[in-house]
DNA sequence: ACGGTTATTCTGAGTTATGC
DNA sequence: GCATAACTCAGAATAACCGT
């Protein structure tokens, strides 16, 4: 029997979110709040319904598509402004919070469009005209299509992965209907029979965690209601689909937090790492296994399929496997104000409880920590001393740690042709 | 007045990997 | 084979200011 061949059909960062820094364009904020007034009246002239859907054209155009603005911003005052087209999302603020005046959420449609690259450069281009900014990735969705699998065959069991258990989540999440142009009308009935039976199924793991991830099952008969969906049968047809094989669609989701640790700050580190991740996530932090006896689950083997999963890339195909390091810096004042906004949240608390204690102050409150200090320590059968030794360990470690990580960047530079 | 916004840091609990 | 190291995750906290 012919071994089953999995092929990669598409691959592609299916989201995109970036945190402009920077002061905004001489203006700019005033010819927007301007807009946005013409925009509140449009608003306040419709009756009722779709009120909030009011929406006036700007000057700015990205991908051919003129920038519209909303009548309100975004997320409760964060952003003052907020821009649509078909490509993007655009949120404008003050900055005043954290440095942030901007930040751009892609399109799905517009990054397999352009490809993920070319996308950020022509958005690139709209936001220059806004501002002067430096770019930083928030947020970023990998994604491989992979063709020769169904989704009925994976279990949970199968995968492995570091920290907590899998979980499994049958929803309808996001689940790409097309339909074949080429389909006869006979076809299309029966497929609309098929569809509409059938459940999307999708595998979830850690959803609320800054590292995530998501398996899900394209349907076998694709169909659609819009066109503008149709070129996505196009992308895998043109990787070598036969517009039959069941599609899984494995995505890689990361969030600030892990991008920071696995060192991506700008947009040039974050092309440059797109292989590191995926290496990470795929090798490292899920695997997709033949269980066997060994109670070690890290020396279960990894399936075909997921090795065809592995061999995904994006940019070059030697990356190794990105490190997570903990970043680790003695921020002092930070560490104060976290101090001592936990000693007066436990001190509302215990009034609370109590009844506002007359006179108590900080001295007070910090004696009341020290009482209950054994009670804590004795638990764990430790001491405060012997947890701060257990602490220099660790900040020693992670010193050691991103002394290799430098030595290990060093090499790379090193082995790059001088261009 | 209050709740919500983003990035970052820390911690404890729980699980897996690894070194001896 | 066992003790310890390493890792993940959830949930605290901070900053300044906007919208309801």
């Amino acid at each position: 029997m012919a071994r089953q061949t999995y092929r990669v059909v598409g691959r592609n960062i299916d989201t995109l979110r970036v945190n402009g820094h920077g002061p905004l364009g001489e203006g700019v904020l005033e010819t927007l709040l301007a807009l946005q007034d013409e925009a509140v009246a449009q608003r306040d002239a419709l009756k009722q319904r779709r009120r909030d859907e009011a929406r006036v054209v700007t000057p700015w155009q990205l991908d051919g598509q003129p920038l519209l603005i909303a009548p309100h911003g975004a997320n409760q005052g964060m952003w003052q402004v907020l821009l649509f087209c078909p490509a993007a999302r655009v949120s404008i603020g003050s900055g005043q919070l954290n440095g942030i005046t901007v930040q751009v959420i892609l399109s799905s449609s517009f990054l397999w469009q352009h490809g993920y690259r070319g996308a950020w450069d022509k958005t690139q281009t709209l936001l220059d005209e806004l501002g002067s900014f430096t770019y930083q990735p928030s947020e970023v969705h990998l994604c491989a299509d992979i063709a020769g699998k169904s989704a009925d065959t994976l279990h949970d069991a199968d995968f492995v992965r570091l920290g907590h258990v899998t979980r499994w989540r049958l929803n309808d999440a996001m689940v790409l209907d097309i339909v074949d142009r080429e389909a006869t009308p006979e076809d299309h009935s029966t497929n609309e029979l098929i569809v509409r039976y059938r459940q999307a199924e999708t595998v979830s793991f850690s959803l609320a965690s800054p590292h995530s991830s998501v398996v899900y099952d394209k349907p076998r008969e694709i169909r659609t209601h819009s066109h503008d969906k149709v070129w996505f049968g196009d992308v895998w047809e043109a990787n070598g689909w036969d517009r039959r094989q069941p599609v899984i669609r494995v995505e890689m989701r990361y969030e600030r937090e892990v991008l920071h640790e696995m060192g991506v700050e700008t947009m040039a580190q974050l092309w440059e790492m797109l292989d590191s991740l995926w290496q990470y996530s795929t090798r490292k932090w899920l695997r997709h296994t033949i269980p066997t006896h060994d109670k070690n689950r890290s020396r279960w083997p990894t399936t075909a399929w997921w090795k065809t999963v592995q061999g995904v890339t994006f940019e070059r195909a030697d990356a190794c496997p990105g490190q997570r390091d903990k970043v680790r810096q003695f921020h002092e004042q930070r560490m104060i104000s976290t101090i001592l906004g936990y000693v007066e949240s436990w001190v509302a608390w215990k009034a609370h409880e109590q009844g506002v204690i007359e006179g108590f102050d900080l001295y007070d409150a910090l004696v009341g920590i020290f009482d209950q200090a054994d009670d804590h320590y004795s638990h764990d059968a430790t001491t405060f001393l012997k947890q701060v030794e257990d602490k220099r360990r660790k900040i020693g470690y992670a010193k050691d740690k991103e002394a290799a990580a430098k030595q290990r960047k060093l090499g790379m530079l090193a082995d790059e042709p001088a261009s």
